[in-house]
DNA sequence: ATGGTAGAGGGTCTA
Protein backbone atom coordinates (compact mmCIF):
# COMPACT_ATOMS: atom_id res chain seq x y z
CA UNK A 1 0.00 0.00 0.00
CA UNK A 2 1.44 3.29 -1.08
CA UNK A 3 0.38 6.54 1.12
CA UNK A 4 1.45 9.95 -0.20
CA UNK A 5 0.60 13.09 1.21
CA UNK A 6 1.36 16.63 -0.84
CA UNK A 7 0.84 20.15 -0.44
CA UNK A 8 -0.58 21.54 -3.54
CA UNK A 9 -1.05 25.33 -3.37
CA UNK A 10 -4.26 25.70 -4.81
CA UNK A 11 -5.64 22.61 -6.81
CA UNK A 12 -7.37 24.38 -9.47
CA UNK A 13 -3.54 25.36 -10.53
CA UNK A 14 -2.35 22.63 -9.91
CA UNK A 15 -4.95 19.96 -11.49
CA UNK A 16 -3.33 19.01 -14.40
CA UNK A 17 0.00 18.32 -12.46
CA UNK A 18 -1.93 16.25 -10.11
CA UNK A 19 -3.63 14.13 -12.25
CA UNK A 20 -0.19 13.34 -13.99
CA UNK A 21 1.85 12.48 -10.82
CA UNK A 22 -1.04 10.24 -9.82
CA UNK A 23 -0.75 8.31 -13.19
CA UNK A 24 3.19 8.67 -12.64
CA UNK A 25 3.47 7.31 -9.19
CA UNK A 26 0.37 5.47 -8.43
CA UNK A 27 -0.52 6.17 -4.72
CA UNK A 28 -3.04 3.91 -3.43
CA UNK A 29 -3.80 6.88 -0.84
CA UNK A 30 -2.83 10.78 -1.69
CA UNK A 31 -3.71 13.09 1.31
CA UNK A 32 -3.91 17.12 -0.54
CA UNK A 33 -3.40 19.96 1.49
CA UNK A 34 -4.01 23.64 -0.06
CA UNK A 35 -6.85 22.99 -2.38
CA UNK A 36 -7.89 26.75 -1.53
CA UNK A 37 -11.53 25.77 -3.06
CA UNK A 38 -14.73 25.26 -1.47
CA UNK A 39 -16.27 21.81 -1.29
CA UNK A 40 -18.88 22.33 -4.71
CA UNK A 41 -15.49 22.94 -6.72
CA UNK A 42 -13.58 19.99 -5.70
CA UNK A 43 -12.92 17.58 -9.12
CA UNK A 44 -14.11 14.58 -8.03
CA UNK A 45 -14.63 13.39 -11.45
CA UNK A 46 -11.21 13.90 -12.85
CA UNK A 47 -10.13 11.70 -9.80
CA UNK A 48 -12.42 9.17 -10.32
CA UNK A 49 -11.31 9.22 -14.17
CA UNK A 50 -8.27 7.89 -13.04
CA UNK A 51 -9.98 5.37 -10.08
CA UNK A 52 -9.81 7.27 -7.22
CA UNK A 53 -12.79 8.02 -5.12
CA UNK A 54 -12.63 11.40 -2.96
CA UNK A 55 -13.24 13.65 0.29
CA UNK A 56 -12.66 17.02 0.56
CA UNK A 57 -12.98 19.80 3.28
CA UNK A 58 -13.08 23.25 2.06
CA UNK A 59 -14.74 26.38 2.76
CA UNK A 60 -13.08 28.97 0.44
CA UNK A 61 -10.04 30.12 -1.02
CA UNK A 62 -7.52 29.36 1.93
CA UNK A 63 -6.85 26.05 3.26
CA UNK A 64 -8.90 23.41 2.67
CA UNK A 65 -7.80 19.48 3.00
CA UNK A 66 -8.75 15.97 1.17
CA UNK A 67 -8.04 12.50 0.71
CA UNK A 68 -8.27 10.34 -2.66
CA UNK A 69 -8.30 6.74 -2.43
CA UNK A 70 -7.90 3.37 -4.79
CA UNK A 71 -8.72 1.27 -1.49
CA UNK A 72 -12.15 2.57 -0.30
CA UNK A 73 -13.30 5.84 1.63
CA UNK A 74 -14.68 5.15 4.89
CA UNK A 75 -16.75 7.41 7.71
CA UNK A 76 -15.19 10.51 6.45
CA UNK A 77 -14.92 12.97 9.20
CA UNK A 78 -14.70 16.80 9.16
CA UNK A 79 -12.32 18.24 11.71
CA UNK A 80 -11.59 17.40 15.24
CA UNK A 81 -15.42 16.46 15.73
CA UNK A 82 -18.75 18.45 17.15
CA UNK A 83 -18.22 20.17 20.66
CA UNK A 84 -14.57 21.00 20.16
CA UNK A 85 -13.37 23.98 20.49
CA UNK A 86 -11.27 24.60 17.17
CA UNK A 87 -8.88 28.08 17.17
CA UNK A 88 -9.14 27.78 13.85
CA UNK A 89 -12.86 27.51 13.40
CA UNK A 90 -13.28 29.14 10.68
CA UNK A 91 -10.67 27.19 8.26
CA UNK A 92 -10.48 23.56 7.04
CA UNK A 93 -7.85 21.94 8.21
CA UNK A 94 -8.30 18.54 8.56
CA UNK A 95 -10.09 15.32 7.39
CA UNK A 96 -10.00 12.06 8.30
CA UNK A 97 -10.87 8.60 6.57
CA UNK A 98 -10.73 4.99 6.60
CA UNK A 99 -8.91 3.62 3.72
CA UNK A 100 -7.51 0.13 3.08
CA UNK A 101 -8.24 -0.82 7.20
CA UNK A 102 -6.22 2.42 8.31
CA UNK A 103 -7.53 5.37 9.48
CA UNK A 104 -5.79 8.37 7.67
CA UNK A 105 -5.66 11.81 8.57
CA UNK A 106 -5.03 14.54 6.20
CA UNK A 107 -4.06 17.19 8.03
CA UNK A 108 -2.82 20.66 6.92
CA UNK A 109 -1.44 22.58 10.42
CA UNK A 110 -1.71 26.72 10.71
CA UNK A 111 1.28 28.00 9.72
CA UNK A 112 1.47 30.52 12.87
CA UNK A 113 2.92 33.44 11.16
CA UNK A 114 5.30 35.20 13.57
CA UNK A 115 6.83 34.72 16.46
CA UNK A 116 5.32 35.74 18.96
CA UNK A 117 1.85 36.72 17.45
CA UNK A 118 -1.43 35.47 18.03
CA UNK A 119 -1.66 32.61 15.04
CA UNK A 120 1.50 31.31 16.26
CA UNK A 121 -0.06 30.68 19.71
CA UNK A 122 -3.43 29.41 17.98
CA UNK A 123 -0.91 27.17 16.14
CA UNK A 124 0.04 25.80 19.70
CA UNK A 125 -3.36 25.02 20.71
CA UNK A 126 -4.63 23.43 17.62
CA UNK A 127 -1.70 20.77 18.04
CA UNK A 128 -3.20 20.32 21.13
CA UNK A 129 -6.56 20.20 19.66
CA UNK A 130 -4.73 17.38 17.28
CA UNK A 131 -3.17 14.92 19.91
CA UNK A 132 -6.10 15.39 22.22
CA UNK A 133 -8.46 13.75 19.07
CA UNK A 134 -5.65 11.36 18.38
CA UNK A 135 -5.79 9.98 22.40
CA UNK A 136 -9.73 10.42 22.21
CA UNK A 137 -10.67 8.74 19.11
CA UNK A 138 -7.77 5.98 19.09
CA UNK A 139 -5.22 3.77 20.91
CA UNK A 140 -1.36 3.31 19.91
CA UNK A 141 -2.33 -0.34 18.74
CA UNK A 142 -4.86 0.93 16.25
CA UNK A 143 -3.20 1.37 12.08
CA UNK A 144 -3.42 5.63 11.93
CA UNK A 145 -1.82 7.75 9.83
CA UNK A 146 -1.55 11.25 10.25
CA UNK A 147 0.03 13.00 7.18
CA UNK A 148 0.08 16.46 5.49
CA UNK A 149 1.51 19.89 5.85
CA UNK A 150 2.74 20.48 9.89
CA UNK A 151 4.57 23.41 9.43
CA UNK A 152 7.23 22.34 11.66
CA UNK A 153 10.38 21.49 10.88
CA UNK A 154 11.11 18.68 13.70
CA UNK A 155 14.62 18.81 14.15
CA UNK A 156 18.29 21.18 12.70
CA UNK A 157 18.23 18.56 10.28
CA UNK A 158 14.93 19.70 8.83
CA UNK A 159 15.97 23.28 7.83
CA UNK A 160 18.72 24.14 5.39
CA UNK A 161 20.17 26.80 8.07
CA UNK A 162 19.23 26.28 11.40
CA UNK A 163 21.15 29.64 12.11
CA UNK A 164 18.91 31.25 9.66
CA UNK A 165 15.51 30.32 11.41
CA UNK A 166 16.22 30.84 15.34
CA UNK A 167 13.40 31.94 16.38
CA UNK A 168 10.99 31.64 13.49
CA UNK A 169 7.99 29.53 13.13
CA UNK A 170 8.36 26.19 12.24
CA UNK A 171 11.52 25.50 14.48
CA UNK A 172 10.73 26.82 17.50
CA UNK A 173 10.80 24.45 20.85
CA UNK A 174 7.16 23.95 21.40
CA UNK A 175 6.31 23.30 17.91
CA UNK A 176 8.78 20.33 18.10
CA UNK A 177 7.42 19.62 21.64
CA UNK A 178 4.00 19.53 19.45
CA UNK A 179 5.29 17.02 17.15
CA UNK A 180 7.12 15.10 19.62
CA UNK A 181 3.62 14.65 21.32
CA UNK A 182 2.30 12.87 18.93
CA UNK A 183 5.60 10.34 18.74
CA UNK A 184 5.41 10.19 22.31
CA UNK A 185 1.65 9.21 21.85
CA UNK A 186 2.76 6.37 19.98
CA UNK A 187 3.27 7.55 15.95
CA UNK A 188 6.40 6.78 13.56
CA UNK A 189 7.67 9.71 11.68
CA UNK A 190 8.02 7.40 8.55
CA UNK A 191 10.55 8.86 6.59
CA UNK A 192 13.16 10.17 8.82
CA UNK A 193 12.99 6.79 9.72
CA UNK A 194 14.58 5.68 7.16
CA UNK A 195 17.12 8.14 6.38
CA UNK A 196 19.66 9.98 9.04
CA UNK A 197 20.73 12.93 6.62
CA UNK A 198 20.07 16.56 6.30
CA UNK A 199 19.47 18.28 3.22
CA UNK A 200 15.89 16.21 2.19
CA UNK A 201 13.24 18.47 2.38
CA UNK A 202 9.97 18.47 1.01
CA UNK A 203 9.18 22.55 0.85
CA UNK A 204 11.00 25.33 -0.91
CA UNK A 205 10.28 28.61 -0.78
CA UNK A 206 8.73 30.13 -4.07
CA UNK A 207 11.55 33.10 -3.88
CA UNK A 208 15.47 33.69 -4.61
CA UNK A 209 15.53 30.57 -5.77
CA UNK A 210 15.43 28.27 -2.87
CA UNK A 211 14.83 25.18 -4.69
CA UNK A 212 17.44 25.18 -7.04
CA UNK A 213 19.71 26.45 -4.19
CA UNK A 214 18.97 23.76 -2.38
CA UNK A 215 17.35 25.79 0.78
CA UNK A 216 14.44 23.93 1.61
CA UNK A 217 12.59 22.48 5.04
CA UNK A 218 11.09 19.06 5.88
CA UNK A 219 7.58 20.06 7.06
CA UNK A 220 5.52 17.10 5.41
CA UNK A 221 5.20 14.39 7.68
CA UNK A 222 3.79 10.71 7.47
CA UNK A 223 3.28 9.62 10.56
CA UNK A 224 2.04 6.04 11.51
CA UNK A 225 1.28 4.24 14.61
CA UNK A 226 3.30 0.83 15.32
CA UNK A 227 1.17 -1.36 13.11
CA UNK A 228 1.79 0.64 10.83
CA UNK A 229 5.11 1.59 10.70
CA UNK A 230 5.73 -2.52 11.40
CA UNK A 231 4.95 -2.60 7.30
CA UNK A 232 7.22 0.08 6.24
CA UNK A 233 9.16 -0.83 3.37
CA UNK A 234 10.43 1.87 1.76
CA UNK A 235 9.70 6.56 2.12
CA UNK A 236 10.88 8.84 -0.31
CA UNK A 237 10.68 12.47 -1.53
CA UNK A 238 9.65 13.17 -4.77
CA UNK A 239 11.34 16.13 -5.80
CA UNK A 240 10.79 16.01 -9.52
CA UNK A 241 7.29 16.91 -9.00
CA UNK A 242 9.17 20.12 -7.53
CA UNK A 243 10.37 21.03 -11.01
CA UNK A 244 9.19 22.43 -14.51
CA UNK A 245 6.09 24.70 -15.19
CA UNK A 246 4.18 25.73 -12.14
CA UNK A 247 5.19 23.55 -9.71
CA UNK A 248 3.53 23.58 -5.92
CA UNK A 249 6.13 24.90 -3.11
CA UNK A 250 5.88 21.68 -1.76
CA UNK A 251 7.22 18.08 -3.12
CA UNK A 252 4.73 15.04 -2.04
CA UNK A 253 6.16 12.64 0.06
CA UNK A 254 5.70 8.52 -0.42
CA UNK A 255 5.52 5.78 1.55
CA UNK A 256 4.96 2.01 1.10
CA UNK A 257 3.60 -0.64 3.36
CA UNK A 258 3.62 -3.84 2.40
CA UNK A 259 0.20 -5.74 2.23
C1' DA B 1 16.37 48.02 4.47
C1' DT B 2 11.33 43.20 5.74
C1' DG B 3 13.32 42.60 0.13
C1' DG B 4 11.74 38.03 -3.22
C1' DT B 5 7.30 34.73 -5.69
C1' DA B 6 3.00 32.44 -6.17
C1' DG B 7 -2.07 32.04 -5.78
C1' DA B 8 -6.30 33.69 -4.24
C1' DG B 9 -9.35 37.67 -6.15
C1' DG B 10 -9.96 41.99 -8.12
C1' DG B 11 -8.34 45.09 -1.85
C1' DT B 12 -4.59 43.14 -0.27
C1' DC B 13 -4.20 38.65 2.32
C1' DT B 14 -1.73 34.28 3.02
C1' DA B 15 2.18 31.53 2.83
Amino acid sequence: MRIATWNVNSLKARLERVEEWLEYAQPDVLCLQETKMADKNFPAMAFSALGYESVHHGYNQWNGVAILSKVGIEDPQNGFGDGVENPYADDARMLSATCGRIRIVSVYVPNGREVPSEFYDRKLVWFERLAEWLDANHIPSDPVVITGDFNVAPDDRDVWSPKAFVGSTHVTEPERAAVRRLEDWGLVDLFRARYNGDGLYSYWDYRRGDFHQGRGMRIDLVLGSQPVAERSTWAIVDRNARKGKQPSDHAPVVVDLTD
